[in-house]
DNA sequence: CTCATGTTCAGTATTTTACGAAGTAATGAT
DNA sequence: ATCATTACTTCGTAAAATACTGAACATGAG
């Protein structure tokens, strides 16, 4: 329970500040100009001061003001008073100037790092700065991260779906089509006929528990297309680069030709009509607050995903 | 027009304030409570206070206020600046309650002690405690010590004369009738056939330069009186004393009679119509500031002095 | 004496602070 | 899922604090 407020009330600062500028200028006159205020308001707000102090705080002397010894002591306390507001408010300034936003994000394994990036880059474009702090993972753990505010956003490929005990909250960011990329060998041989020529092709393919895979299965099947799945991952980071070796075709988006063309000597093979890769940021809160990922959010948009 | 304003507008000590007991009780609604305000009041206080510093203090987690890391530093600053405000207050508060008032007067030396005790008793008296500096003098010594601010008064039995240099003021505090006193023996002698029994009695005065030596030698010289004037003494008090040997018949305020009998043990020897000794108190003001002088002033008039 | 400084007062304007009502979010219970 | 609860925000207006004008007055200094 609140103490029956033995402090007393607390001082008024206006008040201080005016007796405070009397003491330095050595008079009501002068302090008046320097405070651009009237003469009288001061000299009433000083015998507020003293009133509310119990003391008087200057005797006239002769045509001046004299500090009384409890002017004195209370000017010692406004000094330093008055002189750590100055310094909270450089320590602030300062630190503002050097604070770049910090953002901590999760990026789902199965994300394409280039579209995580893309996605990213609308947050580093902010005009202050931004220090990212990025942890990859599966979706679930970030999730958990996410729930313990130790992540501030996780960039995904999927809804997070209802979860009991979970109160997050998905924000589509858009989606981008599907294509089948590989060595410019493999397109060769593969791409004439395409979609029938991967029929017994080598194909690199997400894991079942991602949200493209489910797709691309069902694209495959109504197409009674089957490929020889020869590897699935969870990274599609990974999957690129055993594919970039020639181990087999492997599903990217379109979007991302020319990286894919440049990074790992891709070749689009053909397009998956109707297989869309999607892309969520989900965070604590409805409403984004953080505005990094309120920045992402709006990014993309603008953003050429699909 | 707005300058750059490098001063930064001097931060609202309310707002501040307001801050502090929103991180102290964590939540603005426990501070309102506390501050007997409503929420919305420091809600906006807060906001103004966050855009003057030009930084965000808290951040909303969940349900909950949770300081920024510029919020925890502008803590640290608050928690220092108030508790600099409260150890302003309470140091003025111990000060002033120890803080006797001081009052330094100067007493004429003419001016009879028992009397100077009295008049002063008023200002000891005052509610709050008073240290009593004296001084005791010659007239014009005490007048050049008060101008020089070392007194704040003068107890002395005239008016300053208008002097060119000296800016003092005279403020009468009443006067007393005189009567002549002497130890058992000589009373006994020189009572009867009084004041004719004065001829030639050994007699005991001020010196000459006193306002009460001018009087008596008027009394005197009216009613053809010529006594021996066996000493002349600027101090009253040496002069009783010296009454008390039994050396001659002393003037003094018949006001004290009850006094001189128990410290000189002095006698009535008979009454000095039409001489009265007169009190004044001098101070550097026309208007008294000194609370203590003041008293001494008010006192003086309900004094039964004459 | 006059000038500079400070006090006091009355009446009014401006700024700051406060609050009621309505709205948004997150949370926890049914 | 729906709803009440808690916590905070926003908006518009009311109350309070602060400031100003203008004028009279006190006092000390030159």
């Amino acid at each position: 329970m609140s103490a029956p407020n033995t402090s007393p009330a607390s001082l008024n600062h206006r008040h201080l500040h005016y007796f405070w500028v009397v003491a330095k200028e050595g008079g009501i006159s002068r302090a008046a100009e320097r405070l651009g205020v009237a003469v009288q308001t001061i000299s009433a707000q000083l015998k507020e001061l003293e009133q509310s102090l119990g003391t008087t705080l200057f005797t006239q002397e002769g045509r001046r003001l004299v500090l009384t010894e409890a002017g004195r002591t209370a000017l010692h306390y406004a000094d330093q008073i008055f002189l750590l507001g100055e310094q909270l408010q450089e320590a602030l300034q300062l630190q503002s100037a050097a604070a770049s936003l910090k953002l901590t994000v999760g990026i789902s394994d199965a994300l394409p790092k280039l579209i995580a990036y893309r996605l990213l880059q609308a947050a580093i474009d902010l005009p202050q700065p931004v220090r990212l702090v990025c942890h990859e993972g599966e979706f679930d753990e970030l999730l958990a991260d996410l729930a313990l505010h130790k992540l501030d956003v996780v960039l995904t490929d999927r809804p997070a779906g209802s979860r009991p005990n979970l109160r997050v909250y998905s924000h589509p960011l858009g989606e981008c089509r599907m294509g089948v990329f590989a060595t410019a060998e493999l397109a060769a041989r593969y791409g004439p006929g395409f979609p029938d020529s991967l029929n017994g092709a080598p194909l690199l393919l997400p894991t079942r528990d991602t949200a493209l895979r489910g797709r691309i299965d069902a694209w495959l099947s109504a197409r009674n297309l089957r490929p020889d799945v020869v590897g699935e991952f969870e990274d599609s980071a990974l999957m690129m680069t055993f594919g970039r070796s020639g181990l087999g075709l492997f599903p990217a988006p379109t979007l991302l030709a020319d990286a894919l063309e440049e990074q790992f000597r891709a070749r689009p093979v053909g397009g998956m009509e109707d297989v869309r890769e999607q892309f969520y940021a989900i965070s604590n809160e409805r409403k984004i607050r953080h505005p990094a990922v309120e920045a992402i959010r709006q990014g993309a948009e603008k953003l050429p995903l699909g």
